[in-house]
RNA sequence: GGAGACGUGGCCGAGCGGUUAGGCAGAGGUCUGCAAAACCUUGUACGGCGGUUCAAAUCCGCCCGUCUCCUCCA
């Protein structure tokens, strides 16, 4: 099926054509976590939606996909909490040792191990990826691209750091091609008091930043010298990119506050180093608010997915939230919304289970029956325009409305089955299962107690009854009856 | 200060000139000794004020509010 992506260099909703189409292969690189830290949930937002992305590709599109998220390990962040004697350390890591690289590789590989398992608890598959990259394990890539782009009169040397000039840039290309950017009012602002470094103009961003006091370094040769340093922001994606993916590469993700200067950055570098445009299509998600409010740690509303999991949260149920909203809008996240939506995702797995008993387990393709055919043909067609992922869900609960299970014939269920299945692939939250039996660890003091209320029950004795499950309730389970005999549940 | 986005019923969230979005909650019903679950039915809306139009949640203007970027940031 024909994909379509809203593209934020045009500002508009284009057909996706792949550049190795006729190899049926897309190329996706995500910027991905800084690991100093545990991931927030809107972080989280921006790793899910390139995952459903790719996923879409994949079973919509019917492409093979190359999907490729870089792990930033040097930065401000990861030197001030790996530095000696920092007291953002964690005796978890690990030792510290005198060798600064060997401190922040530790450091950042503990954060990113944890990364990792968190997004598997979304069930974004590490196996999903083509790689991970590292960005230290890339340096001489990315000191050759800044060779490239001084050798094309773009970048210079300046107190020991190495800047890429905008000015000059902008004489050759565009800038500003992801956000407009009023030049005239770029230099007022908060921006000025910012400007430690020594570059000539307020616009110019560093490529490679001179070694400071305590911090790991690496010899950059440029224009005749030696220069001890570590990489600027932009440079390790645009190098990473090139080495792993090649440019140009299909679709670069992101959240919106990565636009500018981030992306417009990457964009400049890349064409000026490589002498290509490196993206055709960039893909960026809105944030995340939580409860009606910007997240933050003041407001009490700032949460990693752990923080979730401690209060109680399925992850799955975060997974599932994310369809909920289109991902270039404001997304509210909302603990009543996170109920709300499992409840509705649980009614789809309950039709599973219904469906399951009326094919007797068989499932077939879609396309072997006209309502199955129909239902994949209007979701499919929501997610591959733009991932209109609300308008599906509404798609498919429109359906599960119209289509009881109770009114449908073993061919059908077994190719709505077929379809779900395949949808399954995308949203992965549903069991394709026989209804698990209860397998509820339930205390023979209360099986007792429910076996006695059933038989008072079935003797008419109600208030005897209600008080043995008033008793049952008290032990925290729920007794529900059926036509002939009764359920326990956990309260 | 500059650039841009958004404001939909109790909550979440589609819609982008005329037609029931959908989910959750609520209400009524079927079932049940009563419940729970399940299923059926169902009400409430477009921030404010003007304008364009036969017709506006949808287009235009102003105002109010929220948010993003210009500075590390998903």
């Amino acid at each position: 099926m024909q994909i379509h992506l809203s593209n934020t260099l045009t500002r508009s909703v284009e057909p996706f054509k792949a550049i190795r189409e006729t190899e049926n292969l897309v190329t996706i690189y995500s910027c991905g976590p800084t690991v100093y830290n545990y991931a927030h949930i809107g972080n989280m937002r921006a790793f899910l939606f390139p995952d459903i992305l790719q996923r879409v590709l994949r079973v919509v599109g019917g492409y093979d996909v190359r999907w490729v998220m870089n792990i930033t390990d040097i930065d401000d962040k990861t030197i001030r909490d790996s530095a000696l004697g920092s007291a953002a350390w964690r005796t978890e890591i690990g030792e510290q040792t005198s060798d600064l690289k060997q401190n922040l590789r530790r450091f950042t590989q503990f954060y990113t191990e944890e990364f990792v398992s968190d997004i598997e608890a979304l069930l974004i598959h590490r196996k999903g990826f083509y790689q991970m990259p590292f960005a230290t394990d890339y340096i001489p890539q990315m000191q050759d691209l800044i060779r490239r782009i001084g050798a094309k009169g773009f970048a210079y040397e300046r107190g020991g750091s190495v800047y890429f000039n905008v000015g000059e840039w902008r004489n050759a290309d565009k800038y500003g091609k992801l956000f407009n950017i009023d030049f005239e009012n770029f230099q007022e602002g908060v921006r000025i008091d910012a400007d430690e470094y020594e570059r000539e103009s307020v616009s110019d961003f560093v490529l490679w930043k001179g070694q400071k006091e305590g911090e790991p370094a690496w010899d950059l040769e440029f224009e005749g010298k030696t220069i001890p340093g570590r990489p600027g922001w932009h440079i390790e994606c645009s190098a990473m990119e090139y080495e792993i993916l090649g440019v140009p590469f299909d679709i670069h993700t992101g959240g919106v506050d990565l636009c500018f200067p981030h992306h417009e950055d990457e964009i400049a570098q890349s064409k000026a180093g490589y002498g290509v445009e490196p993206v055709n299509y960039w893909c960026h998600n809105e944030f995340l608010e939580v409860e009606g409010e910007k997240m933050s740690k003041s407001k009490g509303n700032f949460f990693t997915l752990r923080d979730l999991i401690a209060k109680g949260v399925d992850p799955v149920d975060v997974r599932w939230l994310m369809f909920s909203t289109h991902y270039a809008s404001r997304m509210n996240f909302t603990f009543g919304g996170l109920e709300s939506g499992r409840k509705a995702r649980f009614r789809v797995q309950e039709y599973i289970y219904d469906l399951w008993e009326r094919s007797g387990g068989t499932i077939t393709p879609s396309g072997d029956h006209a309502s199955a055919q129909a239902l994949r043909n209007a979701i499919f067609g929501e997610l591959a325009n733009d991932l209109q992922t609300p308008k599906a869900l509404a798609e498919l609960f429109t359906f599960v409305n119209r289509h009881p299970a109770s009114g449908t014939d073993a061919a059908e269920a077994a190719s709505v089955l077929g379809f779900l299945k395949e949808l399954n692939e995308i949203v992965e939250v549903w069991q394709f299962t026989p209804r698990p039996a209860q397998t509820l660890d339930v205390p023979a003091e209360v099986q007792q107690l429910a076996e006695a209320r059933w038989q008072a029950k079935k003797s008419k004795n109600f208030a005897e009854s209600d008080r043995l499950r008033g008793e049952i309730a008290a032990r925290g389970f729920v007794v529900k009856d059926t036509k002939d005999g009764f359920a326990l549940e956990k309260a």
